[in-house]
DNA sequence: ATATTGTCGATTAACTTAGTAGAGAAGTCG
DNA sequence: CGACTTCTCTACTAAGTTAATCGACAATAT
């Protein structure tokens, strides 16, 4: 797993929208702000992650992005999975994205990738956004 | 960490080496035809892994390459970190390859990928060529 | 000499990344 | 209503990475 600008982002936002669940909605100009995120590309993001169904948005005045569900019902696997997809450090050893990859030549390399993904997707999928707020 | 098939090639062809440690040169070709590795692709990472003083080599007729060191000296963390870089999902967490990334901005997203980074570090760091010989 | 094998630099096509630009649609408020 | 605000959506792009391939050269063995 390697995550790119585009999911660290999306992992601090969801952060951002965790800490303020049930405040009402946010706008994505102060995310932006409060997170030092460039806010076109976070108007892409949060769409995206709205489209997946994480959030919710009202447009107008009052407007904002608010978390579909509770931090504690988000895990952060999810996120990085729907971001930047596997978790797995090579294709042919993930569960959500197989394909073929090198690798699958060989056995004990094949387990070994095996169990870095395991140890990964144990952590990712345990912690929840409301783990991670302060 | 996501492994490039550079890098999923280097492990392979190191495992190739590792299982016939001591006898004598391998051929680029006969690695590339047991390993399914494009030779031409094969010869640039043997080089690069020479280079690093991983392998040494001979040329012409009894040509070839061989381990420098025994496989259980030769750890994957190593190889990895040489072919592809961070084993950290994002840079600013990466201990042999520190760079700024957006997950500064959050402590407790920081440690998670922290802990993350140490989980996976420690068990290449852990695994040699040695092991990976069936 | 000749065949064999590694060495090396250049090139390339396709893809991914990290954004930016700008117009449009929906909601709020006076 | 009309102005303003905020989200929505598509398109575009510049730069970098990936996964190779090509062809010439250098060393070695017989």
């Amino acid at each position: 797993m390697r995550l790119s600008a585009y999911g660290e982002y999306a992992c601090l936002a969801m952060v951002d929208l965790s800490q303020n669940y049930g405040k009402g909605p946010l706008k994505i100009k102060d995310i932006a702000e409060r997170e030092q995120i460039p806010q076109k590309f976070l108007e892409q993001i949060l769409l995206t992650l709205k489209r997946a169904g994480y959030l919710q948005s009202k447009r107008g005045f009052h407007g904002g992005y608010e978390l579909s569900r509770a931090p504690k019902q988000i895990t952060v696997a999810e996120i990085v999975r729907f971001t930047d997809g596997a978790v797995a450090p090579v294709a042919s050893v993930s569960s959500h994205f197989y394909a073929h990859s090198p690798s699958e030549k060989n056995a004990a390399l094949t387990g070994l990738f095996k169990e870095v993904r395991d140890m990964v997707s144990t952590k990712l999928e345990g912690t929840t956004f409301a783990d991670l707020i302060i």
